[in-house]
DNA sequence: CGACACTTCTTTATCGTTAAAGTAGTGTAG
DNA sequence: CTACACTACTTTAACGATAAAGAAGTGTCG
């Protein structure tokens, strides 16, 4: 059922169905309810969306890229935070989200085809790997994009927080508490999927941006202090799961003796605190950890969690602000970065 | 930059460049090296996937409505849930995710239009009301469509609990616990924002199906056990947030008294707890409080929550699988209820 | 050598809509 | 009574792609 069947039905042109829809001034009420009658009888539901974006050129859609499977994201805190943020203002705008799907292939790889073929007027990616096949095709689409967290790419609309500054405040906030001895667990540097000690070239060449940056804050902070950062252990973990944080500690305190653990993550820092509880070591008597992100756990952990504060709804909002202005056209809000701040809690006090 | 234009600069048809995209079989891999070359060139970065979608008559994206403003559904722990289960089968089939926004407008009615133009070839109905105009719109799409938790239409396929069954197993186990007062504890009967006592025909006439059918199901638990309906308190509450749940518990404690408190959601029931602790009422010593839904924080309420657990994620995932199967042309699985327990832990015991 | 398959590319027609410009007819002001 | 605006519609021409069917050339087999 087509709006031309409706116009024949009714005996006016196509057009004036079309603007019975949408421009309801351009008709008079009497034949705009007739057509709608007509409408109703032939199970006609108003214009086919698709073709409607075909002749407007724009979808009214905003899509969505994600660094992980997509239902991955429903599990994380931050990234349901952030997408609550972003669907409030896409919402406000009457634009749609569409989510991409992008699972990983056998070789591991996920298809770029999905940014290719995904109809949308603007991409919001999130979280991406510098080096995503997947972000290099949604960028050449060459349609207005806003990139969050990672990674920065020259010309791209930023939004993130200023993860170098925050990782050195809390490097900071341990100094100050007289730690000499430190370890440091990561996520992932690079999506290989390597797992164990990263010497300094590896930290350098990170293709995540934010673990690279966070490295670079700690080692900023503590040098500063004076120590010799290629004596600090840095042990990657592929993912940022509680039980990895848990594997980091059981390879790290056996040889370091670490008073002072820096993990790049909440649930990373919660793995530590597991790990080190059980072993018959006390938080924060015996070693402080820090986190970063302030999820809801860290809360409600035994002891409560140290660690950096950042917004993640507020990053969806932002990001939603500034794609939604380009999409107008406007040129809008750029990219400042997000306030962090230092939440101190009981996991962090005095080296013994 | 189109196809026609890629083609034309080759020197072939648009048909062969179209192939060379779709369909590499048909073509020498020697031109199809060539085309892409001239793409890579002229900054064609392949077919519009709107143009293909039209022609092609799908567009491989799913719709996803949702009872409120979409940013709601991020704070909703089952919600997200439900999503990471859909979202798993859907990415699972290469379908996109579409999440149609539809905020309120002045008057409070969702704007139907966002239905009708939602460029999806299917919908998924999250838990909305029997009544809303946005239902109707889409249903009016003859779309293949799964509805979800509610409302049950004919000939629409649906995937829940047996939400009935499941109420009267939380009252049986009260009863059998030996209580004989009863309040109950409910959320919206209707979208009208009303909050304060329901009476029985205000119950029957519920246009959430789910709220309704719970109801029912404490009835038919509390008659069978020889008690007065009309003399049990059904507060409703306009929502299930903690603070309503506390609100409904001052409403209904210095009036009845009740042993026992049914509350349709956990949240609400988490209200009630605390509203009680603070007026020093002990759970349960004093008074047993069932919940609904098993969410993430009845575990480590204090007391731990009694209350009926369904997975929301089987449900997400099944009607993923329900209207994969019906774009396929498949029959599919169809409507079986899903399973729910009761989960006993702490809030409930004999009256005192 | 003719029939038939196979590969590689082309032709034609259409998917459903709307921007832009145009045409009557009707009123209204100078 | 002419010029000009205004209302209510129509005409034309895309928007960008692909299904289906066809054609030309090459090889193969009995």
């Amino acid at each position: 059922m087509t709006l031309a069947r409706i116009a024949e039905e009714v005996g006016v042109s196509a057009m004036t169905v079309s603007n019975a829809y949408n421009r309801p001034d351009q008709l008079s009420e009497e034949l705009r309810e007739r057509i709608f009658e007509t409408a109703e009888q032939l199970g006609y539901h108003g214009p086919d969306p698709v073709g409607r974006s075909l002749r407007r050129q724009r979808t009214d859609v905003v899509g969505v890229l994600y660094s992980n499977p997509l239902s991955y994201a429903f599990d994380d805190a931050a990234a349901v935070s952030f997408l609550r943020g972003l669907s409030s203002v896409t919402e406000e705008a009457d634009l749609g989200l569409l989510l991409v799907p992008a699972a990983r292939g056998v070789s591991g790889e996920r298809d770029p085809r999905a940014a290719s073929q995904a109809a949308v007027d603007g991409f919001v990616v999130y979280s991406m790997s510098d080096e995503e096949p997947l972000l290099k095709a949604a960028l050449g689409r060459r349609l207005p994009t806003v990139v969050v967290d990672q990674p920065l790419k020259e010309g791209v609309p930023f939004v993130g927080v200023d993860d170098e500054a925050a990782a050195r405040m809390s490097a900071e906030h341990l100094l100050h508490l007289g730690h000499e001895r430190f370890a440091i667990v990561s996520f992932a540097l690079s999506p290989d999927g390597r797992e164990g000690l990263a010497d300094p070239p590896r930290q350098e060449q990170a293709s995540f941006r934010v673990s690279r940056l966070r490295l670079q804050g700690y080692r900023a902070a503590l040098e500063d202090a004076g120590l010799v950062w290629c004596k600090v252990p840095v042990y990657e973990c592929p993912g940022s799961a509680r039980e990895l944080g848990r594997r980091a500690a059981e390879a790290l305190f056996p040889e370091n003796s670490p008073t002072a653990v820096l993990a790049l993550s909440d649930q990373l820092a919660l793995g530590v605190i597991e790990w080190a509880t059980e072993h018959g070591l006390s938080v924060p008597e015996d070693v402080s950890v820090i986190g970063f992100d302030d999820i809801p756990e860290a809360t409600g952990a035994e002891p409560p969690l140290t660690t950096v504060h950042q917004d993640h709804a507020a990053k969806g909002l932002l990001a939603g602000q500034m794609l939604v202005s380009r999409l107008r056209g406007e040129g809008g809000p750029s990219a400042e970065p997000l306030a962090t701040r230092l939440v101190v809690r009981g996991s962090t006090s005095p080296p013994p």
